[in-house]
RNA sequence: GCGCACGUGGCGUAAUUGGUAGCCGCGCCAGACUUAGGAUCUGGUCCGUGAGGGUGGGGGUUCGAGUCCCUUCGUGCGUACCA
């Protein structure tokens, strides 16, 4: 019988899903272990090769543990709220939901076809309401608690209200707006409820806040950081700008200590780790604050109202050391201070440059970081050590969002301040010696201050200390920690995401109880934004309203907040009554091993995080982590084909011919494409001239001599020729028209577009049409998207999974390409034939040889170790070893190949469930115990020693395993070959490696 | 600029702790069986006729380096005025 992968594949899957084989217990004598997959957003293109990749890997790690005798956790889900689907259903009108299923269904048919053991039954939708009840929930958990910077962890806001009703907020130590002012307890009970909805807003972790926000125009709607890739959306790549909002944020600010601190207790990948630590961007320094000194015609009044009015200029900075190298203060243009700064005179060029700045969109401002912009406020500061005047300028250098939004500019010290001082012509001052000022700032942190009075002569880090602590006594400031990571926008402008539970009463935002959970998206009858700028929502009928009075939210939640606790719901997926059973979170713990695109890294991973840690704050669960290893599968990407297009225009052949002549020119419209094979291609594309690119130049202006006559023919009234543009144009052509040997099928590419149908090619010397190739994202735009269906169709999902798994390591991206998928499928009907090698099924029960034994144990121990470091492409390297021994051997022996199959089953699911059907057992092969290994199989009688002088190997010896390393020393100064090697000299050294090398120093 | 990966045959890759570099597969070459093959099977395949050379280049540590250290070049990814 022949390997019928087709039959054999649809009849397991068939099987597994009709004996629910793949389902976890919640419980039991078995250790659990929670294999995840980074959940996808069902795309209308649906999957492609490179989808599978991760999913295959984390499958094999599921199926082998379940041989291995745990309790797997392995489900998947989708993330099912999301532009795309709102994004089309604005150009067609179709209910997103809608949309949003029928992708559903095609992933689900996808998936099934690649015989994943998911637990289907628990799989999860964040756009379904079941689901997002909860997430709004958390989101009201999020909106009643505050950040205790005290206990260091989320408290109920209900604390914090007593806490006020008692003391006021003077003892409050909490993560929360700086602009917060101190309140008495008496105060407190006598501010109105809206003033105490305020103050109470500055503290919540869920919060509404203003805030400047990535806007982007074309979705409507605002963007979080890491949905901005270079000053553009990283979905649609729209342009981005900066814009102050009232929005929903999230205060992971708070957490920002515990995500960094967290991040050595994880398994992670260090380049992961590195760049959450990088977005975090923790930094200690000093706060500093510079006396404003008013400018007199600034003040309408007397000497008395100016000292009054007088304020400060806070400042952080990581370099207090350098404080006598200040020469300016640079403020962002955003500053709250601006306009009390700026004198008179300035005014006008400050309000120009202001107003400029903040209308630059985040594109533009990052595309010339070089150029350097700025103007002078007219006021000063007084130096806080040396009583100097220092001038205060705006620049947008300067962020408004990071520290205080204001520097202290030490030019001598800091590149960026060193190139506004040289713009401007700013002073220079050097504090620290070992630069060359005359070229570039010296921002080393090491040498010898100078210029500095009482830092004088000191190494930099004592400068610093010294600095720092004559800052603290002098009340001028104080040691600081401050983040990069900004509060996360919550809020999205859009239709299809989870309302947020929010009404509005007397302009107080309430959140919703408990029990009237869901909030159901309500239907549209557009999804765009109002006429007046309101987000979509805001077109729900009337009756959409808070018991029937009170304005809903209109904003939605972000894509993250769906996947920020999905790991949660797996555990306990149908649960009513609360997000997930506390008992099954405390069951089923982290994750514990997590796979998905390291494109996660600044986003879905560190809300995930952020979640996980203030669930834990309030004691819904008991892990601290969401997931204890991870491992970022590499991208595959797309090999794109190219043709060669010529472009061909029209010109006079003649005088006769010219403009004034009044005849028409033969039209450009009705030149039919001209397509040129790659060789001539590349001899066209030299920069140099060369026969050859003469020759090719000439071929293509011969096609168009033809093709002039041919439609002379057809145009006897017009003039004119063809003439090569010298321009070769590069367009993909579907993969699909492209066989081996980049061989384009000519007739049906004519046939793949009508334009095409008539199009000339010039051919390689052997009648060919070579295409071009390059190595590009897979997308449908490109032609180039392989889907794992083409692949199962054409060699079965066994080969599918080996082949994608034997392409190279997991986390390296690599183009999909299927020049070696033969041979693992090759592999395939090799393990079939020791089954079948007759024709029939035929297996042995006797006793294997010591070979065959030795084979299967070598299988199983680099298999096992394989496994466990995820190194899937080396074990598929040894399946093939072990099956091209075997079959070398003849041996069909029950005894080797049931452990065999046992190993190769969680790569090859479906081979392995049917031959193990076919050796005679009734169970699935998906829980048989995984084959240990006996290491005494693996003994050899002897070792092949390699005798090596210098350590150039020279020849080998086999000698018994039981020698002693003094006995092979002696053996081998007495071997004939090694005395030739030494030629009579004595060696100087012999070292010998027990069971492994004989080394000789001559 | 900064951070993190990574450079090995014609190609994808292998070599877990330093111990015979090139496993496995593709491709290629030769042969067998076939009307035929993009089927199957067998043998060969780092370069060099050979001594020998060889893991991007240079240097170092070591009896011994693809592996460790320094340096340099190249590629990929992330990030970017974060004071």
């Amino acid at each position: 019988m022949e390997y019928n992968f087709k039959e054999i594949e649809s009849n397991w899957q068939a099987y597994w899903a009709k004996h629910k084989t793949f389902a976890a217990k919640d419980g039991g004598d078995k250790p659990k272990y929670y294999v995840l997959d980074m959940f996808p957003y069902p795309s209308g293109a649906g999957l492609h090769v490179g989808h599978p990749l991760g999913y295959i890997a984390s499958d094999i790690v599921a199926r082998y543990k379940r041989h291995k005798g745990f309790n797997v956790l392995h489900p998947m889900g989708y993330d099912s709220f999301g532009l795309p689907a709102e994004q089309y259903a604005i150009q067609t009108g179709q209910h997103p939901k809608i949309t949003t299923e029928n992708n559903i269904a095609v992933y689900r048919r996808q998936l099934d076809k690649i015989g994943f053991s998911f637990d289907w039954d628990r799989e999860v939708r964040t756009s379904n309401p079941e689901y997002y009840k909860w997430t709004q929930w958390i989101f009201i958990q999020l909106f009643n608690s505050w950040y205790n910077k005290s206990s260091d962890k989320a408290e109920t806001i209900s604390t914090l209200i007593s806490e006020f009703e008692t003391n006021g907020n003077s003892k409050v130590n909490a993560a929360c707006e700086e602009s917060v002012q101190s309140f008495t307890a008496a105060q407190w009970k006598a501010f109105t409820e809206k003033e105490q909805s305020d103050i109470l807003m500055a503290y919540r972790i869920a919060y509404l806040g203003e805030a400047y926000v990535n806007w982007c125009p074309q979705l409507g709607t605002v963007l979080a950081n890491d949905e901005v890739k270079d000053g553009v959306s990283e979905r649609g790549g729209y342009p981005v700008e900066r814009k102050l909002m009232k929005q929903w944020s999230m205060r992971i600010n708070a957490y920002a200590q515990r995500l960094l601190d967290g991040l050595d207790t994880l398994d992670w990948t260090d380049s992961l780790k590195e760049a959450q630590r990088n977005w975090i961007g923790k930094s200690e320094g000093t706060s500093l604050r510079f006396k404003v000194i008013r400018h007199p015609e600034l003040v309408s009044g007397s000497q008395e109202m100016l000292k009054q009015v007088q304020h400060d200029i806070e400042v952080f900075t990581t370099r207090p050391d350098t404080i006598f190298g200040v020469s300016f203060l640079t403020i962002a243009p955003e500053h709250e201070l601006v306009e009390s700064l700026t004198t008179a005179e300035n005014k006008a060029a400050v309000e120009a440059y202001v107003t400029q700045a903040k209308n630059r969109s985040e594109r533009e401002r990052q595309a010339d970081v070089t150029k350097i912009t700025g103007v002078f406020t007219g006021s000063y500061v007084e130096h806080p050590f040396t009583g100097k005047q220092i001038p205060v300028w705006i620049g947008d250098y300067v962020l408004a969002g990071y520290g205080t939004g204001a520097v202290m500019a030490v030019p001598a010290h800091d590149s960026r301040d060193y190139s506004f001082a040289k713009h401007f012509g700013l002073p220079i001052i050097e504090v620290v010696k070992g630069g060359d000022l005359e070229k570039e700032s010296y921002d080393a942190k090491e040498g010898i201050l100078i210029n500095s009075d009482f830092l004088n002569g000191l190494q930099v880090k004592d400068a610093m200390k010294l600095a720092m602590q004559e800052i603290e006594i002098q009340r001028l400031g104080k040691k600081k920690l401050n983040f990069r990571l900004r509060d996360a926008v919550f809020g999205r402008q859009r239709y299809w995401g989870e309302p947020i539970p929010v009404y509005y009463k007397n302009d107080i935002p309430y959140v919703l109880a408990e029990n009237e959970l869901p909030l159901v998206l309500p239907e549209v009858d557009k999804y765009l934004p109002t006429e007046d700028g309101e987000p979509p929502l805001a077109r729900a009928s009337s009756s959409w309203k808070y018991k029937g009075e009170f304005d809903y939210e209109h904003s939605t939640m972000p894509g993250w907040a769906g996947s920020s606790w999905y790991f949660l719901r797996y555990m306990d997926p149908h649960n009513g009554s609360v997000f997930a059973d506390k008992k099954l979170t405390d069951y089923w713990q982290q994750v514990d091993l997590y796979i998905g695109g390291s494109e996660h890294a600044t986003g879905h991973l560190l809300y995930v995080r952020f979640w996980t840690k203030f669930l834990k704050d309030l004691g819904y669960i008991d892990i601290d982590e969401p997931a204890k290893k991870l491992i970022n599968q590499g991208m595959i990407q797309g090999l794109s084909s190219k043709a060669f297009r010529v472009s061909f225009g029209v010109s006079h052949t003649s005088i006769a011919d010219s403009p004034d002549s009044k005849k028409e020119l033969l039209p450009v419209k009705e030149i039919p494409p001209v397509f040129v094979s790659k060789s001539l291609f590349d001899s066209f594309n030299k920069e140099e001239w060369t026969a050859d690119r003469q020759m090719a130049i000439d071929k293509i202006s011969e096609i168009g001599n033809i093709i002039t006559k041919q439609l002379q023919a057809l145009h006897p009234d017009k003039v004119g020729k063809l003439s090569f543009n010298e321009s070769i144009f590069q367009i993909n052509v579907d993969v699909n028209l492209v066989s081996k040997g980049n061989i384009l099928n000519v007739e049906s590419f004519k046939n793949w577009r009508e334009e095409y149908k008539s199009a000339h090619f010039l051919l390689e010397e052997n009648g060919d049409y070579i295409c071009g190739t390059e190595v590009e994202k897979m997308s449908k735009s490109k032609y180039n998207v392989v889907t794992p269906d083409d692949i199962a169709e054409k060699f079965g999902s066994d080969t599918l999974r080996l082949y994608e798994m034997f392409l190279g390591p997991l986390e390296q991206s690599k183009p999909w390409n299927t020049n070696g998928i033969t041979g693992v499928h090759g592999f395939l009907k090799k393990l079939w034939k020791l089954f079948y090698g007759t024709g029939t099924f035929a297996v042995s029960d006797d006793e294997p040889t010591k070979g065959e034994l030795k084979t299967l144990h070598k299988t199983i121990k680099k298999i096992t170790e394989d496994i466990e470091r995820f190194s899937f492409n080396t074990s598929i390297s040894n399946f093939m070893i072990c099956v091209n021994e075997l079959t070398d051997a003849k041996c069909n022996k029950r005894a080797v190949l049931e452990p065999l199959l046992i190993c190769l089953s969680p790569y090859a699911p479906h081979i392995a469930e049917e031959l193990w059907k076919q050796l005679g057992h009734a169970e699935s092969i998906s829980t048989a115990p995984f084959p240990d290994f006996n290491e005494a199989y693996l003994v050899d009688d002897s070792v092949n020693y390699p005798v090596s002088f210098n350590g150039k190997v020279k020849f080998t010896l086999e000698l018994a395993a039981t020698l002693t390393a003094p006995e092979v020393e002696a053996i081998v100064m007495a071997n004939e070959q090694t005395s030739k090697f030494l030629d009579g000299k004595q060696p100087k050294k012999v070292i010998v490696v027990h069971k492994k090398i004989v080394n000789m120093v001559v």
